[in-house]
DNA sequence: CAGGATCCCACTGGATACTG
DNA sequence: CAGTATCCAGTGGGATCCTG
C-alpha cells in the first residue's frame, strides 16, 4: 500500500491471511469492490448501489482502496466533471475473494433471519447492494 | 447472530457480501477463524499464535465468533480452567472464504514489501500468524 | 489458566453545509 | 457531478490490574 492511511496492519510479518483483510475492512470496502467487478462505476453510481454509505465515507473508501492499488480513478477534465472507478489488476484478481464472500452470504444469511432474494442477479456483481 | 453485539450490519437487506465480511471484520476473527482451522486450540494457544492481540481482545473476538455460531466453547470444570474452541460447522464452512484470502495474500503481499517467506508450512493454517 | 473490570484515548464514521 | 470541510458522538481497542 502506498501510504498506509490505515494503521490496521500490525500483525506478525509475513501474515498473508491479515494482509488481504486488511485490504477489505473498513465497512464498506468489500462491497464496493464486489459492485466494481461487475465493470466500471461513477462516483454516484457507486452511491446509488451502496445507499447507506456517506459521500464523505464513499470518497475516503474509495481513495484508500486507490492508494491500495486495487482500483483505477479516471478523472474527465470536462464540466460538470466526471469520474470513474474501476479495478485494477490487483483488485481484479480479489475476484475468488469476492466470490467466496458471496457464495458464502447467500449460503448461510438465512439462517440469521436475514430473507435473501434468491434473485438470480444476486450472483452478478450489480445486484442489489 | 444471536444478540447483535457488533453493529456492523446495516447494509440494505439482502446484501450477503457484506454479511460474511461483517463476520471476519474486527481485526482479529479471520486469522483466529484460520488458526483455528488447523484444529482446536486452547485460549492461551490462539494467543500465542496471534500475539499482538490482548487477552481482552481475544476474549472480546472469540465470544462474538461464538455468537456469531462460528466457533464452539468448551469448558472444562477443572483446576487450572481448560477452554478448548474449535470451528463450528458454520465456522467450517467458512474455509473457502479463509484459503481465498490467504491464497491472495501469499501471492500478492511481496508487492507491498513486505517480505513472504514461502514456508510451504504457510499453505496450513497453524504456520506463522 | 482463562478470563473480567476499569480507565481512557484515537480513530471511525455519521450529519450537515459548502464548492470547483 | 464529485467531491471537501467541519463538527461531533460512538466505539474499537490498548494498558493495567484483578480473580475464580
Amino acid at each position: 500500500m502506498a501510504k498506509v492511511r490505515h494503521s490496521r496492519f500490525d500483525c506478525t510479518p509475513g501474515c498473508s491471511v491479515e494482509a488481504a483483510i486488511g485490504l477489505i475492512d473498513g465497512k464498506w470496502k468489500a462491497i464496493i469492490l464486489w459492485h466494481l467487478l461487475a465493470g466500471t462505476l461513477r462516483f454516484n453510481e457507486i452511491r446509488r448501489q451502496v445507499q447507506s454509505c456517506t459521500p464523505r465515507m464513499l470518497t475516503n473508501q474509495l481513495r484508500e482502496l486507490e492508494d491500495d492499488g486495487l482500483i483505477t480513478r479516471k478523472v474527465y477534465a470536462q464540466v460538470p466533471p466526471k469520474v470513474e472507478y474501476s479495478l485494477s489488476e490487483l483488485g481484479l484478481s480479489m475476484a475468488p475473494i469476492l466470490r467466496s464472500l458471496k457464495a458464502w452470504g447467500d449460503a448461510n444469511i438465512g439462517l440469521y433471519g436475514k430473507p435473501l432474494g434468491h434473485d438470480p442477479r444476486d450472483l452478478q456483481p450489480g445486484g442489489s447492494a
